[in-house]
DNA sequence: GAGTGGTCTAGACCACTGT
DNA sequence: CAGTGGTCTAGACCACTCC
């Protein structure tokens, strides 16, 4: 006996994806909206006539996509995007400026340079200053010999309710560069009141320029637990080269953010003609 | 009869995810290198003592993770990731100081201002222009009435043998501030030497800055299919303001580039100190 | 045709939420 | 406890590639 067990195929489309299509298309056209309950399994196997396993793997793919969210008892609800925040990198300047200023209007700039969208108190920094030998990769960059001492600093702030991160960045600074004060290489001295470029500025380093460059990667299930993300949300990795005056790269740093909740802005400005 | 179907719970964990975690180990551990074969569904089954359509939800994990591809007769392999090209914004400047150059220099410059490792040869370009009113979120932008004419120009860049997208970029700009140069309204005259500034500086419009911004979006079935990219990949949007030297906001564009190929570079320079 | 991954069923059981 | 999603099996069949 040959049981009748072929896939409905309309369309030559798996009815896995037929039902996630659909789906995704009233998500698409707002007929379900950002945290409303998506159909139960029950339902939708009953809906295409197929098993609620059949259900599940079109669900779940969704899920994967980062459109919905839930599980587990909880019913499934089209997942609510998170607020994104405004990464504008037009601190620098006034960083700069008032690294010359008296240290009591340095010290109401603190180490956090990024407004996060979360208060102060919930949340927990920590920094952690290391020396490391410079990889290839690193010496390349910093025009240095393979091995050469790096001051390696690694900031992180996170949520103190959830102990999801909420910010981690590492920075990497040649220790030729700053040994001559030796506050720079002590991490108990953070934060610092006038941030890196004031750090810098003690050892006669003006910068003149940041060049900064960004990718986006797709996040593991380790990030995903360790920044509280969904499914299907990829990072961005910004680094960012600081240049000082005499064209040496005197810094380099890289930020990781989760790339639903954060927008990257920068101002390009050109000479003006004659 | 009870049969003994439990999961083997290892850890805790659900078996599918335990075969992808150490599946993924394998891969992030060099073990199994890019291009390499990925053990067959049968092969993991045994290993692990369940059935395949365990094993393929594992690899199908994967899959979506963009860490593995294949599929359909062919073995699933470690994927490939693709070069990344960098965008870097450099030729702003440059592009400026061209415009009041003659048109033989400028004409070396077309309007594929973008690198995207292919042959041009190899390429199709289009573009389309169309007049539209504008949207509240673009009349906003602009300090424009909603429903201005707006002059909307869609660029794009395709391989010509895949058919699949290189390029695509959408501008807006308010009609009211071109229409007194018809060349500017006819797209038979693309690609215009010297580029966009070149077309905004017949109208006597010098452009100060670009104002960025960034976000990466998760990718869509459709997508994937347009771009030809592999599941689990984001894509980069990046939307530019140019703002010309009395403070208007000129020209509104958004490019978009699958973020597995795309790295996005810019420099922030500031005023020397004295 | 042999071997690969991909889809699907029928039914079972597990984990969790809310009432 | 009922109802939800999540995992898993045993077995079938399909689509595709390579030989």
């Amino acid at each position: 006996m040959v049981r009748m067990v072929g896939k409905a195929q309309m369309g030559g489309l798996p009815l896995q994806q037929q039902i996630a299509n659909g789906l995704r298309a009233r998500i698409e056209a707002g007929e379900l909206q950002p945290g409303d309950e998506v159909p139960t399994l029950a339902t939708v196997a009953e809906q295409w006539g197929c098993t609620t396993a059949t259900a599940q793997t079109a669900l779940s793919t969704l899920k994967q996509e980062g459109l919905i969210t839930g599980g587990r008892g909880k019913p499934a609800t089209v997942r609510v995007p998170p607020k994104r925040v405004r990464l504008s990198s037009g601190d620098h300047q006034r960083q700069k400026d008032l690294v010359r200023r008296p240290e009591v209007e340095r010290a109401v700039t603190g180490a956090i340079e990024i407004t996060t969208g979360t208060q102060i108190a919930d949340t927990e920094f920590s920094a952690r200053y290391e020396t490391v030998s410079a990889s290839s990769d690193l010496a390349a960059v910093f025009g240095l010999a393979e091995g050469a001492q790096l001051l390696r600093r690694t900031y992180t702030t996170a949520d103190r309710a959830t102990r999801h991160l909420l910010l981690w960045s590492v920075s990497h600074i040649p220790v030729a560069l700053i040994e001559e004060n030796p506050d720079l290489m002590d991490q108990s001295k953070e934060p610092w009141p006038g941030g890196h470029q004031h750090q810098l500025y003690t050892v006669g380093i003006e910068v003149d320029r940041f060049e900064k460059s960004l990718i986006a990667v797709q996040s593991s299930p380790l990030d995903r637990d360790l920044w509280g993300m969904d499914a299907g949300v990829a990072l961005l990795k910004v680094r960012t080269m600081s240049v000082d005056t005499e064209e040496r790269v005197v810094e380099v740093s890289e930020a990781t953010y989760p790339a639903d909740r954060a927008e990257v802005a920068w101002t390009e400005r050109m000479a003006r003609w004659q």
